[in-house]
Order: C-alpha cells, then structure tokens, then sequence
DNA sequence: CTGAAGCATTGACATTTATCAATCGTGTCT
DNA sequence: AGACACGATTGATAAATGTCAATGCTTCAG
C-alpha cells in the first residue's frame, strides 16, 4: 500500500497511540483500492476478512431481511467500519455499498487481530472505538424506540445544522430515498413529515432546507445529548 | 465487600483474564448491596460514578424522553452493565430499575479505568464485551426496523422458546407490560399480537405460551441468526 | 433539442399501531 | 367471603404509517 496515506490513517484515534512498528506492519499487509458508486463492498452474513478504511467518498451501511431494507448508517471519511465483526471474528451484521466513487483500505482481519493481542495500546483504543460505536447504536435505538417520524426528522436536521455550523440555511446531503430509509419511513412519508415541519419553522426545496424559525424547530423537536449528540 | 462473590464475578469473561491483584483491588474498592424492586439504580444522564454487575434478580434498562418511556434491555444475573459510559467516562444513555429483589455490585468507575489503564488483558476482555454489546445493539435495532410488531412477537417467542431448551410449552419470565414495550409497543397491541399469532401456532394462557406448530410459526417469523442469535 | 430514466411528490386508500374507556380476571388484604 | 388493586383484555375510534398509482421535475445521453 501507497505510504501517501499512512499520515492520514494513523490519525484515527484507533491507530494514534499504536507502536510504530505494529502500524507499519498492519499498513505492510493492507490494500488501497478505489470503487465506483453503487458496489456493494461487503454483505451481512459473510465472514469478516476485513476492517474496512474509508478514505475519501462515502459508504452506506444497510441491512435486509425477508425482502425488506433499511439504511442503517453512512460512513464518511476518515472513519473504520465493521470493527466490531473483525475483532470478534464473527459475521458482518450489516452489508455495505458505496454511495459515491470511494477509497477504501482493507485490512486483513487476521492482522488486526493479531496486533490486537500484541499491542496493549491498540487494545485500548479499540475500546474507545467500541465504546463509542455502542453508544451511537443505543441513541439511534432511543430515536428509534421514543419518536415519531416527525420528531426524527425534525432533530436530524437539527443535527445536520450543528455539523454545518449552525446556519439557518442547510443543504441535504443525501438523496431523499435514503434519508427516507434512514429515519425508519417510507420516501413518501419523508415528503409528508417536511410538510409537517412548515409549521415549525421548516421549509425545503429540493436539496436547501431552510430553518425560517430556529426556537419553534427546537420547541417541537426537544433535542436530547443523550439521544443526538453523536460526539459523547 | 464479601469474599463469597470473588469467584462469581471473576468467572465474567471480562474478568476472567485479567491479573491477580488487579482483580483483588477492583474488588477491594466495591460495594455490594441488596435491593428491593422497582429501585432505580442509576438515572439516565447522570455521570457514570460505578460500573454494575448484577448478582441475582434482575435489572431493567430503560429510556424516557418527552414524557414516554421505552424498555431497552433486562439485565439477567451474571452480568455487568454500562461498561461502556463507565470506560468513556460519559453520562449514562439509560436509565436502571431493579425487577425484582436484587444483589448487585458497585465496582467505582474510577477504579475500572485506572486499571483498565493498567492491564493489558483486561482491556482486552474489555473489548471483547463492548463488540458483543455492540453486536446485540445493532441486532435489536435490526429487528425494530425490519419487522412489524407481530413478526418481532414470533421471533421473541422462538428466541425464548430456544433459551428455555426447545420445549414446545414455556413461560413468560416478565410482566407483559414491560414485554410489550421491549418489544416497541402497546400492552393492548401485545394482547391483540398474541391472538394474530394463533393461525401460526402459537396459544396463550396467562404466562404460558403454547407452540402448536413449530413449523409454521418458523414459517412466519423467519428467525435470522443475523437478527435473533445474541451469542455471535 | 428531445426523449428516457429515475427520483420526488401527491392523492386515494389500506394497514398498522396507538389511545381511550370499559370490563374481566386474579390475587391480596381484612 | 367481600372489597380492592392491578394488570390483562376487549371494543370502538383515532392517528400514524405504508402502499399503489399517477404525475411532476431533473438530469443526462443521444
């Protein structure tokens, strides 16, 4: 694998405080490659031969049963994903696509593995990155479990907001599909719950969502740290 | 606190490994104390002061925002729980009530994380125990988003019929109140549930559930070892 | 420029789920 | 036994969400 990316990876808090030497050797045994949109990286019930790097693009996490799909989460870079499956050594849970051309790192599981038992501070970041994944699950269940469509709509964009700065005028990111499949409804309910927001204070078109009151948005949506603040 | 529980607590995998003296000053610094039910032992949003591990009895995890209320988890002895607001030192996601009349252990949090600090292996067990929450986290919300309420029902009574040794009679371990909002919904809609589920197999008394026909309620509720197996 | 493809939106309708109120059943206390 | 408390159940109704079909709007290839 190309060193060009060696700098941006070892900044992840997972390989920060690493040895140097086990770091070069995780690198030694990895791959970079470049996918276009729409390939399916990985699929739910497959062994975990890798832990997978996002680099540059963005990665969709889904998941199916009996027909069904949802999004579960997106991926952007410069994160890991399936940690999880590749230290337990157990099947992926969710599968994996690209949403646009991406840059992955793949790395042998095995290896991963074998640093892990070898290396005491990569143990422990591990547990950080776990901890924090865990955490993220468990408020994605409490928006899940606690409100209504509406409400989830009405506190991701406030999200979306705050990782935009904060600005009353905010763009969309994602197709309307797949925040649809995202906030657990249907694209024709997604329509519906933005016309349900007018009177908070909400107004869209097409990809510009525009908060035309702030403190009416917030009065209905009662965002919660401990349901949407994904940094603790 | 008492010797008698040591070898109890220590049998936990994420004590199992880790070293001697360790162990003997996590055990030092902990308290054990029994409670009555419906206790709540810890309050969502409060800084993580102990990690807990449940003795005998049961714990109840729950979520409450705007008023409503969700269960998340029963806490079965033995176990810990929130390991992981303990390990990041961040306010507790959920909320904990004791079931029933409880023996539990309080181990300071300040002392999982010094020595987690300290000992390798148990920050590798540490890991080891987060990917499994982690792993039953995703799981759960697969199912909440995948399946209507009657399918999760099928799927809950196969995952207990399952733990329970296969018998085609077993019995509700838990009040079908607290049952129905594990599951995501109303006790009406449960009561309601059970009846949707006679064409499938399955008869109700009290706490007694009846599986008539195994195979049709498989047929039905489609268990997924990537949705119902908690132990991968 | 034009047509095709694909997503978004809308309306009508069906299904699922929640809510409210009443009743039932069971166990406990006196 | 009788009264009470409490959870479970039932029925009627409302609200939320999904489904289906039609239409609108962009984008992009030819």
């Amino acid at each position: 694998m190309l060193e060009s990316h060696y700098s941006d990876i070892r900044s992840l808090e997972v390989f920060a405080a690493m040895d140097d030497d086990q770091f070069e050797a995780l690198m030694r045994g990895s791959y970079v490659q470049n996918f276009p949109p729409q390939i399916e990286l990985i699929s739910e019930g497959e062994p975990s031969d890798f832990l997978h790097i996002v680099l540059s693009g963005s990665v969709d996490l889904f998941s199916s049963w009996n027909g069904r799909e949802t999004s579960m989460a997106t991926i952007h870079p410069i994160s890991t994903f399936i940690l999880a499956a590749t230290i337990k050594d157990a099947p992926y849970l969710m599968s994996a696509r690209t949403l646009e051309k991406s840059r992955v790192v793949l790395i042998p599981s095995q290896d991963v593995r074998a640093i892990f038992m070898r290396d005491a501070e990569f143990a422990r970041a591990i547990v950080g990155e776990l901890a924090q994944c865990y955490r993220t699950a468990i408020k994605s269940t409490k928006d899940l479990r606690l409100r209504t469509s509406l409400e989830r709509l009405a506190n991701y964009i406030l999200r979306q907001q705050k990782r935009a700065g904060g600005s009353a005028k905010i763009e969309l990111l994602t197709e309307k599909r797949r925040l649809a499949s995202y906030l657990g409804m249907t694209p024709e309910n997604l329509s519906r719950a933005f016309k349900g927001l007018v009177p908070y204070g909400v107004t869209v078109n097409g990809n510009r969502i525009h908060i035309t009151d702030q403190e009416d948005l917030e009065r209905f949506a009662k965002p919660s740290p401990l349901i949407d603040d994904y940094r603790t």
